[in-house]
DNA sequence: AAACTCGTCAACCGCGAATCC
DNA sequence: AGGATTCGCGGTTGACGAGTT
């Protein structure tokens, strides 16, 4: 007896989605959220698995998402929290309003690690390519010596990256105290500061979208359901 | 114009963690 | 307490378009 898969593999749908299924499972969500992943393809009328649908949402159709490529900014931000928190894509993109966890690793896997070793950099290590070849030849000597790279956030940080406790400190400092990170993330001006998108622009956009497929008559269910759900998550 | 290669990114898979019963 | 279920994460795959030969 193994794991039970996620779903039942009969009947269930896989590959790209159309935009049939995305204007059912957006329409769903807006209206009613999702109360379990599990539930929501039956409940949508979908026939995918859950598993695909929370994909589908948290990777493409969630209001709240900022697309195109990153920018300058937010790729230095990404090499430094990676240097910092390794391939933990979540935590990444948690400090990256509007961007998924999969745009990350996306972008560090055909952008970000060229450019690391364009530059001599080790994209794992973040330590200069050629000093990890020198050291590695001469295996067990002091790390301390090694050389890291300089960005605002690691320089700002860099005695506590050569010290194991503090960089302990550091790392829990980067789990738990979210505050100095957090951007508003449903609906509010500032959005604008930052080229973030409001709730409502995405809304506007993903109105825009079925129309641009020739579907003018596609509204969510109603705004009032929209501005419903914008207001629990904004008591969260 | 066709064949091939490469780059990109949406989507899948398997696993561990969290939660439920 | 512990087995079952669900969720979320990170690694990987594969389709597709662009560029090159």
């Amino acid at each position: 007896m193994g794991r039970q898969p996620c779903c039942d593999k009969l009947g269930v749908k896989k590959g790209p989605w159309t935009a049939e299924e995305d204007k059912k499972l957006v329409t769903f969500i807006l209206t009613y959220g999702h109360c379990c992943w599990r539930a929501v393809p039956k409940l949508a009328g979908l026939r995918r698995c859950g598993k695909s649908c929370r994909l589908r949402w948290t990777n493409y159709l969630r209001p709240d998402l900022k697309r195109g490529l990153l920018d300058e900014t937010e790729e230095q931000l990404v090499i430094d929290l990676h240097a910092h928190l390794g391939n933990r894509w979540s935590k990444i993109a948690a400090k990256l309003p509007g961007r998924t966890d999969n745009e990350i690793k996306n972008h560090w896997n055909t952008h970000i690690k060229k450019k690391l070793i364009k530059m001599g950099i080790d994209p794992v290590t973040h330590q200069p390519l050629k000093k990890q070849q020198t050291e590695s030849s001469s295996q067990g000597s002091s790390t301390d010596s090694s050389v890291a790279i300089t960005t605002p956030l690691s320089e700002a940080n860099s005695n506590a990256k050569e010290q194991p406790l503090s960089n302990h400190i550091w790392m829990e400092a980067l789990d738990q105290d979210e505050s100095w990170w957090n951007f508003p993330t449903w609906g509010t001006e500032i959005y604008s500061d930052f080229g973030l998108y409001s709730s409502e622009d995405s809304l506007n956009r993903l109105l825009d979208y079925y129309k641009e497929l020739g579907d003018e008559d596609f509204e969510l269910s109603s705004l009032g359901d929209f501005n419903r759900l914008v207001g629990i998550a904004e008591k969260n």
